[in-house]
DNA sequence: TTTAAATACTACCTAAAGGTAGAATTAATC
DNA sequence: GATTAATTCTACCTTTAGGTAGTATTTAAA
């Protein structure tokens, strides 16, 4: 029960691109060096992140990536969308297809009740939490 | 971010079991029958719960499975902690390894504080809730 | 205009999760 | 005792997530 690695890089990378304020932008073995993060692997997440309108690329020598949305306007839940890590609403922590929520007694399942308010918390902090929000002084990346 | 669907079969299969209070033993094959779960994947399965201790079998003909432990000792906890699906105490939502939690604050990951409230509601669900908790009338398994 | 440093694309490799197959073992019933 | 219906064990197959390799493309600087 956690997130894929995808997800956490790509929240640690836009963290951290959101810390360095006064860089117009950075390149990809830049990010890979401070964030341990394999630079072909790294570089893959940041074409996803370019095809999703977070970021623009400036190709060719002294290029980089830089924020194309304020990082303000960046949620964590907006990035787990984009790598299929979201909580959908609709989703029950026991499956697909037999949990149809409070419409009919019947058709809840076993955890339902419980998991409502855990995911309702979840949510929350997801599609609360900017990366501005969570890009304060003195936090690890 | 969801419960791998082994736990989720796991969570089902004792759920179920737990419901069939009158009878004594119940086999593999109807299990996958009413459950959906394809038979072979299920037999790994059970003899998981069985290995973990919440389930003794009775092999050879007219055999099945049957509770060892209470159903309202079986917490999801536990059934998740066989399959390794439990969030750590020190688990961190950003990853493994850098997130050193309240003590230094250097050492917070960029999540940390959000993650520590959503954490603490979703261990309390599956601490606290049992497999007898969450079997109860009219829900769908 | 060449070179170097950067991103982008395509294809592949590896490990883990999910799932399947078949034979061995066990034990009640005929 | 043979048969049958059950669990168990070992091994394998398939799909997906995570990761790697190599080449093409782009563009600033030399």
């Amino acid at each position: 029960m956690q997130l894929s690695s995808t997800s956490r890089y790509a929240i640690r990378i836009l963290s951290y691109m959101a810390k360095q304020k006064d860089t117009q932008h950075i390149n990809a073995t830049v990010l890979a060096e401070v964030l341990s993060i394999p630079y072909k692997f790294l570089t893959k997440i940041m074409t996803e992140l370019v095809n999703a309108g977070f970021l623009i690329s400036i190709r060719g020598r002294e290029g980089g990536y830089a924020f194309l949305k304020e990082s303000s306007e960046i949620k964590i839940h907006d990035i787990l969308v984009v790598f299929n890590d979201a909580i959908e609403d609709k989703q029950c922590v026991l499956g697909i297809g037999f949990c149809k929520g409070n419409d009919i007694k019947e058709k809840k399942c076993a955890l339902h009740d419980q998991w409502e308010d855990s995911k309702e918390v979840l949510q929350k902090m997801f599609k609360e939490s900017s990366i501005e929000d969570i890009t304060k002084e003195g936090i690890k990346l």
